[in-house]
DNA sequence: GTACAGAATGAAAAAATATCCATATTTTTC
DNA sequence: GAAAAATATGGATATTTTTTCATTCTGTAC
């Protein structure tokens, strides 16, 4: 089907070019290059394509191009009440001798704060920001060794 | 209104945590969550969150969440300080497993803000100040990968 | 070529979503 | 505080999008 690819071709064109705010307007669009087709068939090359629509910043709708980022989805078993509490932490991650924190925007510096004052000796300092801890470790410790010391702070740690 | 606020929170988590297909499904995600509201109502909370509906890969449609790269849109080549004056990025270096952006004064916290939502997974976090930005990047990630990564969201970084 | 299977399409119906209008609630101003 | 302005909401409705169903294409095997 040699239309359709190219008419898939140009619909991707078209909707990273400008800005498209209902399926009406895409296939006049698409009018113009030369292509004809139907509400209906729009729809299905849409949905093909997973063009999304969603709002644009001047109150209008736009269709936009699909990428991974999109389709990422967090399991969380506790429910989503639940979860704008807690105690802040989301997650830890190391990079050689360095661990990162991930926490709910403005928990950074008070959990870094605990962190500093319960003394670690395998952690030689920690710098945070908003949302994100910067935690250097001695070297040649594990990171099981940290996360294992740091549970006694931080609650759902492991 | 401290309902709306906690209410458009909700419905965030559940969209990124559950993969759901129509406002009638999602308005029962958020009953269960204890939220009452229309179909009217959560076409708004939805407008202004910029959540969109996109085909999924089981064929069926689901709600995202909004990211940047959305929202580009292709458009006429601009000169690299007319970039550097929008954009604030100056430069990135790495050292080891530590990259350090500098920025123009003033936009670190932004640009970090913009890697941290990406959701770069060699990333594991970043740390900005005024004009700069420490990221740490995954074990055994070359620069090249990461400022590849971050050409998504960094202009002229290459 | 003809026969067949599967994909593509349009028209119309159904479903989903956005918006209008009136009212209620909240926030701001005085 | 009261009055005024701004924001949020629901019901009803308009608009948009998806799907169903019948039909028409496209490519392939014979």
């Amino acid at each position: 089907m040699k239309i359709k690819n190219s008419r898939m071709e140009a619909l991707k064109m078209l909707i990273s070019s400008h800005e498209l705010g209902s399926q009406e307007e895409v296939l006049q669009a698409l009018e113009k290059e030369g292509f004809k087709l139907t509400q209906a068939t729009l729809s299905r090359d849409m949905k093909q394509l997973k063009v999304a629509k969603a709002a644009s910043m001047n109150g209008k709708y736009v269709y936009v191009l699909p990428n991974d980022t999109m389709y990422k989805r967090v399991t969380k078993p506790r429910s989503a009440m639940e979860m704008v509490r807690t105690s802040g932490f989301l997650s830890i991650n190391f990079s050689g001798n360095i661990g990162v924190i991930k926490t709910r925007p403005g928990y950074a510096s008070s959990i870094a704060y605990n962190i500093d004052n319960s003394e670690i000796p395998e952690i030689l300092g920690t710098i945070a920001g908003d949302d994100t801890i910067f935690i250097v470790v001695l070297e040649n410790v594990s990171k099981e060794v940290v996360i294992e010391k740091l549970s006694e702070i931080i609650d759902n740690i492991r």
